[in-house]
DNA sequence: TATTGTTATACTCTATAACTATA
DNA sequence: TATAGTTATAGAGTATAACAATA
């Protein structure tokens, strides 16, 4: 991404922006790039983009966990999922075994390698929530999970509603 | 987008986020592909995209509005803006005019269509707009708001500060 | 029949760099 | 030399649909 010769939006009286200075959506983009960007910087060009990281993360705390239960944990299709742990496997960082009772699945696990280089990354991770937590601050960094929360979940289609779920 | 064999990974207990559950472009990704597919919903398969949509809410609001300074207050590349007013004039809701004091640029304006059209997807961008006002709620969404502006300038990096600002 | 994961494919959004025409 | 806008191109990130293996 990195923009060169763009301003950020927001520091910009002179430019109207009308409906769009109260449209929640736009700042949300804005926000997501700056905070995606911030991350990428952060890890460096060699390393995991911040979608594998994600992968990566949850596979960590989570031993052996199925590809469409980490699809819906990460909010990606299986498809998408499938693209990403096979980077993480060429990588070496996880390792996939098909489950005896049900061979259909396969569990993931990070290896020993993986574990490092997660390590290592959720170190550098912690360096740019630091960066983010000093812009807002704790209370406000709480407020805005919560809400966050409450938009992804107010707004879900119907068909994302999870299967046990009401 | 629209996923329909995911879940709202705000809500799965059984899985183990770790890092990414205090990670905030995790939960700003999340929200801002939920109020996009929404507002895209509401728009319908025939409408404007919502970034053009953007474009032509700037350009409607700040007639006369160069390439350029629509790329600072929409924040994207100069490049990225060309395709979309292409779209837009395409469809006839724009339509620019070179400047004749300076024969680089071009002025861009909403043409009679483009306003009725505007209109229309601005009362669609209300409805919108509407509904995550009802999840969120007045005072947490002006917090939201002031918190993601706070982002976006806050991780800004050198190169993104606008020319005018020290 | 239904589900897990894979593949092939395509789409959206966007930026970079090189270019032109003006300044 | 510098700037406004264009073009060609590429890349990230992602989904859909059809499929094979398995349940």
């Amino acid at each position: 991404m990195t923009i060169v010769d763009t301003a950020p939006a927001t520091d910009r009286p002179d430019v109207e922006l009308g409906i769009l200075e109260e449209f929640l959506g736009f700042y949300l983009r804005l926000a997501y790039e700056s905070a995606f960007d911030d991350f990428s910087r952060e890890l460096g060009p060699d390393s995991l983009k911040p979608g594998n990281f994600a992968l990566l993360s949850i596979i960590f705390e989570n031993p052996g966990i199925t590809q469409t239960v980490l699809a819906r944990a990460s909010g990606r299709d299986k498809s998408s999922v499938t693209a990403g742990l096979r980077q993480l496997e060429d990588k070496g960082l996880i390792e996939r075994t098909r489950l005896e009772d049900d061979r259909r699945s396969y569990a993931s696990r990070a290896t020993p390698e993986g574990c490092v280089v997660y390590e290592r990354i959720a170190a550098k991770a912690r360096n740019h929530m630091r960066r983010l937590d000093r812009i807002v601050g704790a209370k406000r960094k709480a407020l805005l999970m919560s809400t966050l929360k409450d938009i992804v979940d107010g707004l879900a289609e119907d068909g994302e509603t999870p299967a046990g779920r009401p």
